[in-house]
RNA sequence: GGGCAGGUGGCGGAGUGGUCAAUCGCAUCAGACUGUAAAUCUGACGACUUUAUGUCUACGGGAGUUCAAAUCUCUCCCUGCCCA
């Protein structure tokens, strides 16, 4: 039996929530106390997490804490014909073994805010590899084509001639038919996944099940501001990305973004927000609060400790210009080397010809000194001081 | 099954025998300005080096024509539209 207050239900439902469907059915269940099945469809496609994909894990984790059964499923079966949501191409195919491995890196991620002791971890290829052609014919006469094409993106390709793949069609049912096979009795994602999620309901009915309700959470925009946050777009966070990097990245976020992200990548409550909210819009910097966001979302992946580190490193590079405390520290062989080649060997630039450049348009420092002279050569028998840009600092030495 | 149109750099999209490493836009990177925000301005933007009107690799794959091909021919693969 579990004990849950209208307001912590409300809550749930509300806070980082676009959508319930059949909400009031969702509220009498939660207070009803029995136990809920809730389930979180994954297809590992990539195994790098970002923030944008904690949001939902977040959700789930209150529902953790709520005390309900959480079923993380891995599409180690869908995986490998792709989802075709928010893609203009279909996706490739990945192969069940590069699936599972990412799965296993995608739960070592996860468990920075779930309790994966209580997670029930599943893998669709279980009952998916065991359907017959028959099932899938009978599957798919759950939906007209009509309904098919409702998909936004679908219609999208439509309307730019783009192909569409018979079996993208049939990645709803699949997804549909894995809540079937849980017993799921809510689902949550993205709002992308919504037709998806919908047909999970179409299907549980088809098979005389009480069809799951659904949560929707917002897509969070990546540090680009404008873009779905992914790593094609190269605009993530990474759950794993270094503190340095992951402070630095929330301080690049623009401003209209702040209360957003404070909403679905933090714990602060709501009340806080609100105030936050105020402060800006009566003309506070908002970089007091980025600061802020920067250090919640830093201890959550990271530490308290690091957090305040990685402040301090930003304030001292970027809000003052100087040179960071720490600063990776490499041996080389002998004791001078042309300073292009030191820069692409060292991945402070990508190749030697982008290294000339760099030069070129003065965006070298050594030793803090301008350098534009592509010919140089740096004689590392003390301890030298290279700065690429505004970022990119590493120190050499001659072993 | 028939007809038509396509496949070019991270993306969009020019180019239709040499002057093409390929106009332009977006994205990216650097510089200026700043709050590493946004906006704006400037520059760069295949790789390599002997930095040169240099070398190599690239316009779906392969073969060919030519002194010369992203551009022509053949063939294969992929896609869209229309008709049946």
């Amino acid at each position: 039996m579990i004990q849950t207050s209208e307001e912590k239900i409300n809550a749930v439902l509300s806070r980082g929530v676009v959508d319930v469907i059949q909400k009031r059915e969702l509220k009498k269940k939660l207070a009803k106390g029995k136990q809920l099945t809730i389930k979180l469809g994954i297809d590992p496609s990539g195994a790098d997490l970002h923030i944008g994909h904690m949001v939902v894990i977040k959700k789930l984790k209150e529902f953790q804490d709520m005390g309900h059964k959480i079923v993380l499923l891995f599409g180690n079966f869908t995986g490998q014909i792709g989802d075709p949501t928010g893609k203009m191409e279909a996706r490739k195919a990945k192969t069940k073994k590069q699936l599972e491995k990412n799965a296993e890196k995608y739960l070592d991620q996860v468990k920075l805010l779930l309790d994966i002791d209580k997670v029930e971890v599943r893998w669709n290829a279980e009952w998916l590899e065991k359907l017959s052609f028959a099932d899938v014919v009978q599957l798919s006469s759950c939906f007209t084509v009509a309904q098919m094409m409702e998909r936004d993106m679908f219609q999208d390709r439509v309307s730019k001639n783009m192909p569409i793949s018979m079996h993208e069609f049939l990645y709803p049912l699949m997804q549909g038919y894995d809540s079937v096979a849980i017993q799921a009795d809510l689902e949550l994602g993205g709002t992308d996944q919504t037709f998806n999620l919908l047909a999970g309901r179409t299907i549980q009915k088809a098979y005389d099940q009480t069809p799951q309700d659904i949560l929707t959470v917002p897509i969070l925009e990546g540090t680009d501001g404008t873009k779905k946050m992914g790593k094609s777009e190269n605009n993530y966070i990474a759950v794993d990305d270094a503190p340095n990097d992951m402070f630095g990245k929330v301080m690049s976020i623009p401003d209209n973004l702040i209360v957003k992200y404070f909403e679905l990548a933090t714990e602060i409550p709501l009340s806080e927000i609100d105030e936050i909210k105020q402060a800006i819009k009566d003309g506070d910097n908002p970089m007091e609060f980025k600061k802020r966001l920067g250090r919640e979302i830093v201890t959550i992946y990271h530490s308290e400790e690091a957090a305040q580190k990685a402040e301090e490193h930003f304030t001292t590079v970027f809000s003052h210009h100087q040179v960071p405390d720490e600063i990776p520290l490499k041996k080389l062989d002998g004791t001078s080397m042309p300073l292009i080649d030191l820069i692409a060997e060292n991945n402070l630039a990508p190749s030697k010809s982008q290294a000339r450049r760099l030069v070129q348009q003065g965006a070298v420092r050594i030793n803090e000194e301008k350098v534009q002279d592509i010919d140089t050569d740096i004689n590392f028998e003390k301890e030298v001081l290279i700065q690429v840009g505004k970022r990119r600092f590493l120190r050499v030495i001659g072993k």
